[in-house]
RNA sequence: GUGGGAUUAGCUCAGUUGGUUAGAGCACUAGUUUGUGGCACUGGGGGCCGCGAGUUCGAAUCUCGUAUCCCACCCCA
């Protein structure tokens, strides 16, 4: 037997598709009522593209892509997340160019070659949105809000952790008094945090090695290193959240792992799904435009993990809906189903082949969540009636056809 | 990439010190008067016991390899 990949599912089961489908739905609605409109960008794109963006110190860019050559000699990659490509349509398109204000969301499998464990998988959805041209923290409000109002209509809680990277201005003195800090006490920290001095010093902040962590309780902190812009904007953040009663906790430790990330950070996480706790993060990206030859544009997105939320969703009650049509007699089977293909037009219409007794007619429509369960048998094909009983209401009644 | 645990019916799982035709619940399907659903009763289908070697008279059971899933590390959505 053929058997799928490794970390790579299909999305069938019993709820799982309902529950991707109601996802998807949900989230659209909500970005559409934000002003956001849909995108589609291949999976396929050239390597350059992801290592200019994400980074090459990054993880997801060292060890982590689907890099291959392809007939032609193209050095291309699938891609392992969303905002590079749409950045490169956005440029592209020449849209920097024409400026004003661009928002776009996008939904679609992403790659990663990591070692599969629960909530991590090597294809994955992703729900996102980026926004450009709008410099002002507002609209990092405005995407943390969107992503809080996706997650309550789900039925989703969270915990929202937040930080400042600071910008151009602030982040380069920081990341030098850091390392210059870590040299000071590089013969007692572990293996990782060495090799992270030279590729991405800022993620030693979060290493795991309690010994570390002891010696970097005294290193500097990137939020008392922050310029005065950078620092009204954080605090106007949290004041615009405040104002609109979403809970948060700064976390200064919060370093997102792709090097695109200036000012805003910020990471939804969920304590009920397992170690890969994080459910949707982003924060904003300004130099990203120009890093790939765009005209500067001022940028903000996140991304939703789809497969981490599947099982956290609440999902509605399901309501019976539509007809469940049946026959009795095998001289009506023909008929039937030309009533459903009329029916079908506006309704959804469940058809039985098999002629059967009313008792299973009715097991069948309750099967299928029908609303009305309608059945001719030979008394009804005499009349040219139908009989239809309400399965919701528990009433019945029999029509004549013309009106069905 | 490094460690640990697991894999038996569509799903959740039993399966004794190795011993005949491998079980249960749920699900599916058919009946229980050709006229009243969710319930109940009675049948039925469905398994290369993950895959491949080995030990043995004999393997779901023991050994090795391999694949996948889960957990931790790493990292992220």
């Amino acid at each position: 037997m053929i058997k799928s990949l490794r970390g790579m599912n299909d999305i069938l089961n019993d709820e799982e598709y309902k529950r991707y489908t109601y996802f998807i739905q949900t989230a659209t609605k909500v970005a559409k009522n934000y002003g956001f409109h849909f995108i589609e960008t291949p999976i396929l794109e050239e390597t350059a593209l992801f290592k200019r963006s994400v980074g090459e110190s990054s993880d997801i860019v060292g060890k982590e892509m689907y890099q291959f050559t392809d007939k032609g000699g193209n050095d291309v990659c699938m891609r392992p997340e969303g905002t590079a490509g749409v950045v490169r349509a956005f440029i592209q398109n020449k849209l920097d160019r024409a400026g004003g204000v661009h928002r776009y969301f996008y939904h679609g499998a992403m790659f990663r070659y990591e070692r599969p464990q629960k909530g991590r998988l090597r294809q994955f959805h992703q729900f996102g949105c980026e926004s450009f041209g709008v410099a002002s923290v507002y609209e990092d409000a405005n995407m943390i809000m969107m992503v809080s109002d996706i997650l309550k209509e789900l039925g989703i809680g969270y915990r929202l952790q937040l930080n400042s990277l600071g910008d151009q201005n602030c982040m380069p003195q920081y990341r030098d008094a850091l390392v210059s800090f870590i040299e000071s006490v590089e013969s007692e920290i572990c293996e990782d945090c060495k090799r992270r001095k030279t590729t991405n010093p800022i993620r030693v902040l979060d290493c795991k090695n309690e010994q570390c962590q002891s010696l970097y309780a005294n290193a500097p902190k990137l939020i008392d290193s922050l310029c005065e812009g950078c620092q009204s904007d954080f605090d106007t953040l949290k004041q615009i959240l405040d104002d609109n009663e979403i809970a948060y906790e700064t976390d200064t430790n919060l370093v997102r792992g792709l090097d695109y990330y200036s000012k805003t950070a910020f990471e939804f996480v969920s304590d009920n799904i397992g170690s890969q706790s994080a459910i949707a993060g982003g924060g904003r990206y300004d130099r990203l435009v120009e890093f790939l030859d765009g005209r500067a544009t001022p940028a903000v997105g996140f991304a939703m993990g789809i497969e981490r939320l599947l099982e956290l969703i609440v999902m509605p009650q399901e309501k019976r809906s539509g007809y469940y049509l049946g026959a009795m007699d095998d001289a009506a089977v023909n008929f039937i189903l030309k009533l459903a293909h009329q029916k079908r037009q506006t309704k959804k219409v469940t058809c039985e082949y098999k002629p059967k007794n009313l008792k299973n007619h009715l097991k069948g429509a309750d099967k299928v969540h029908a609303r009305f369960c309608c059945v001719i048998g030979s008394n009804e094909l005499e009349n040219n009636t139908i009989w239809i009983k309400d399965l919701e209401m528990k009433t019945e009644q029999t029509i004549n056809i013309k009106d069905f």
